[in-house]
DNA sequence: TAATCTAACAACGA
DNA sequence: CTCGTTGTTAGATT
C-alpha cells in the first residue's frame, strides 16, 4: 500500500498532469469502490474539471471544480495511471475510468480494497477515514515538541502509533522499518518510555526515511501516473533484508512479529 | 460525565468568572491528573493570566495568556467551582487547586479520572485525546448532509457513532437517550441503513436535544463554576425512566443494554 | 453506576 | 498473512 512518500510523488504527478483538465466520461466497473451510487458519482465527476490533486496521508485528494474532492485511496497494490486514447482498460481490473479532453484516460487500478470517494469539499472532516488522520509528519506543525507530546504518558509500543493512522498520518509497514533504525529505537520499545533526545532523534528520523523516500521516486511497488518507479527500496538500511548485515554495525539483520506486522531490525543498534 | 450541554454551560460560567484574572497560586494533590510534572505545570501556570474558556466535545479549554491552554477533563462525577478566600480546600479531594489574584480559589475536583492537561495553543491536534475529536455538533458546519455522510455504509449501531467521541465530539449515555427518542430510532439500528428522512429526524433530534440541554443549565448533577445545578432531567423523555409512560404513547419505558452502556427506550415508538 | 484507553483476538470484505 | 473496519472481551486507571 501506497505510504506518505509514494502518495506525496503521485499526488505531484497527477496535480502535474491533471490540473484543469476535463473529465469528459466516467465508467465505474466496481461500484463497491465508491461512497455513493454508480450514477450520483457519474453526475457529480462527467463534465467536470481537476483542480489541485495534493497528498494526505495515505490518500490523495482531487479537488474539482464544483463543491466536491475526489479522495483516492489505493488499498494495496493499486494504480493510478495515464493511458493513451486507444488504450483499452480490461473491465473489472480497472476499477474506475475517467477519459480526460483529449482522449487520454486515467485508469484506477485497484488490487484489493482501494477507494474513490466523493468528499464535500471543505468538509473533509467528515470522511470516516480522512476525518480522522492524524499529523501531518512533513508539515511544519510537525515539531519534536509536538511528538514529544503526543507520545507522553502512552503505554503501547512506538511501532503502534507511528502506524496508527490517526496519530501521525501516511507511515506505514514499509518506511517504518528505516524509521526505526535511524532512531535506534526496538519497534516494542513503550511509546511514554522515550526520552527526550529519543524523541528528537525519532522526529528526524521520521522527516528523514519520509523525504529520501519522496526524492527516490516512492518506495517498492509504487509508481507515479505515468508510471515512473521508485527506487527507494534500493536505499533499504534494514526493511526487508532479513539476516543482511546492519549497514552501522554489520550485525545480521532479524524479523520479527509485532503485534500483526512483522518488523525488520538490527537486533544490537535497536534497543 | 458532563456531556456537551453541560460543557457549555461550565465553559460559559469559568469565562465569565475567569477572564483576565491571574493565577497567584497553584496546588496540585494529584499529580497524576497532569500530562507534565508538577513542577513544570506549576511553572506555566503560576502568575498567568486566564483568557478565553470554551467547549469541545467533553472538555472545557481555558487559554492561558501565554503559550499554552489548560485542558479540562472532568471525568466522572467531577467539579470545577469557585471557592472564596477563607475556605479550606480538602487535600486529595480536590486534585488541583488555583488561587486568584483577588485570593478566591478555583478547585477542580475529581472523583473518578479527570484530566488537567497543558496543550501548546494552536497544537490541539496534537493531544492525544482532543487532537481525535470528531465533529461539533452545534456548529454550523454539522449539517444533516455531513451527518448522512458520515454515517453512509456504516455497519455498527447507530449508538455506537453518536457515542463516539472521534465521529461526534459531546454526547454521552445521558442526552443520547432523548435524541434516540426523538429521532424514533432504536440505539441498534444499522447506521448505515438510515433513510435520508431518519437521518434529517436525527440531526434535528441532536440539535434539539443540545439546545434544551443548554437552556435548561444542564442535566443531572452537573453545575456551573458558580454551583447552578443542571434541570434537564426534569426534562427527560425517556431516559433513566424505566417503567415510566413514554411522553408519546403511553408504553412503559423499557431497560436494555447496547454493548457496554445502558439504553432506555420506548419499545413501540423506537424501531 | 458511571468513561476512556489499551491489548488481544476474531471475522469481514471486491 | 497483507489492510482497515467492526465487534467483543477483558483489564487498568487516580
Amino acid at each position: 500500500m501506497p505510504e506518505l512518500p509514494d502518495i506525496v510523488v503521485l499526488a505531484e504527478s497527477m496535480d502535474k498532469a491533471l490540473r484543469n483538465r476535463l473529465i469528459e466520461d466516467v465508467t465505474v466497473n466496481q461500484p463497491k469502490c465508491l461512497n455513493v451510487s454508480v450514477r450520483r458519482f457519474a453526475n457529480q465527476v462527467r463534465g467536470r474539471r481537476f483542480e489541485r490533486s495534493s497528498p494526505r496521508g495515505k490518500w490523495v485528494l482531487s479537488d474539482l471544480d464544483t463543491k466536491w474532492t475526489l479522495a483516492f485511496n489505493l488499498g494495496m497494490g493499486g494504480e493510478i495511471r495515464l493511458h493513451t486514447k486507444n488504450e483499452e482498460p480490461e473491465t473489472k481490473r480497472e476499477r474506475v475510468v475517467l477519459r480526460l479532453d483529449d482522449g487520454q484516460q486515467v485508469w484506477i487500478h485497484h488490487w484489493w480494497f482501494g477507494h474513490v470517494h466523493l468528499v464535500p469539499k471543505g468538509h473533509l472532516g467528515s470522511h470516516p477515514q480522512i476525518g480522522r488522520l492524524g499529523q501531518e509528519p512533513l508539515a511544519d506543525g510537525f515539531t519534536a515538541d509536538i511528538l514529544h507530546h503526543m507520545l507522553e504518558g502512552r503505554r503501547g509500543w512506538i511501532k503502534k502509533y507511528l502506524l496508527d493512522q490517526s496519530f501521525i498520518a501516511g507511515i506505514g509497514n514499509v518506511y517504518i522499518q528505516d524509521v526505526l533504525w535511524y532512531a535506534r529505537l526496538h519497534p516494542k520499545r513503550s511509546a511514554g518510555s522515550l526520552t527526550r533526545p529519543e524523541v528528537e532523534g525519532l522526529h528526524q528520523a521520521i522527516q528523514r526515511v519520509l523525504n529520501e523516500g519522496i526524492s527516490y521516486g516512492g518506495g517498492p511497488g509504487e509508481q507515479d501516473i505515468w508510471g515512473n518507479k521508485g527506487r527507494y527500496q534500493e536505499h533499504f538500511m534494514v526493511g526487508y533484508r532479513t539476516g543482511k548485515a546492519c549497514p552501522e554495525c554489520g550485525t545480521p539483520v532479524e524479523e520479527l512479529r509485532v503485534g500483526s506486522t512483522t518488523s525488520y531490525i538490527c537486533p544490537k543498534c535497536q534497543i
